[in-house]
DNA sequence: TTGTAATATGAGCATATGTTCATATTAAAA
DNA sequence: TTTTAATATGAACATATGCTCATATTACAA
């Protein structure tokens, strides 16, 4: 983790920046670095069993990055906005295929999207998804 | 990220600690200091589109995690060690469907087994799974 | 060896999933 | 208004998935 004018960025473990976040503040920052002055001592943060409704809320997230024309879709959309036809070249699948499933990242609030004239703009959502796309890919990358 | 003795640690927004590595050494820590010195002037990392296999490892991975059965058994090994009656009680299944996850967790990579008497005692592959599972309940308790 | 507990696995079944095809909708152009 | 481009969506179909049931295998005990 590192700080910068509030902001945490995750990194992979050969120093890639996998994602940033802007929702804590410097003052959260200092007391997280007294908080885990020595990592090692303490083991890896896994608690308790999560509620059946964070499992279905977790489940449900990585379910949508199960499938590779949605993965390719929120690929895509991490390097900006893109229409339809544009994922649709991208991804290599037919119009409705990707239009179904951007529905359905639609639905899990994954990609959001605006009309441009005839356009839909398709966005991803929250940097969340980022996140544990970057990590799938460096860790896809490295086994 | 923070680091301490080469090892390298996830944290998440409000400051728990995700998971850690400890493939990075001091050297490359340094490095990356030096080449994130102000994360806010980059882009998140998204690069290129992923290759084909490294599409297909990520999704298979996303998969594995995407089901609420193998979640748990995934989270209850986080913690540590588990045979699969154990396993079998705490997901609430039966005998069979934990013993069929469990190889498909297997065929993954991402738990493995040892025998130990008439038990077969489970354990977490490696610690990107641990690493997935606590950014996802991490955001999935967050929406 | 025989019996029992723990685990693994093949077959079958019901449901979920991803795509295609046809068609509807929306927005701009002619 | 009519036409055309872009997108959305319902239905259908083939495949994948997760479970159950029955049974096999493994390891230990009697």
């Amino acid at each position: 983790m590192k700080t910068s004018k509030g902001t945490i960025s995750y990194f992979s473990s050969d120093n890639q920046l996998l994602c940033q976040t802007d929702q804590a503040s410097a003052e959260e920052l200092l007391l997280c670095q007294i908080e885990h002055a020595d990592p090692e001592q303490e083991a890896c943060s896994v608690g308790a069993m999560p509620s059946d409704e964070v499992i279905y809320k977790a489940t449900q997230i990585f379910s949508a990055l199960a499938d590779s024309t949605r993965f390719k879709i929120l690929m895509s959309l991490a390097a900006g906005e893109l229409c339809v036809c544009e994922l649709q070249e991208i991804c290599g699948v037919s119009q409705s295929a990707v239009s179904h499933q951007l529905r359905l990242l639609r639905d899990c609030d994954l990609v959001r999207a605006r009309r441009v004239g005839q356009r839909a703009v398709y966005r991803l959502a929250d940097s969340h998804v980022l996140c544990l796309l970057n990590v799938g890919v460096q860790h896809a990358s490295e086994a």
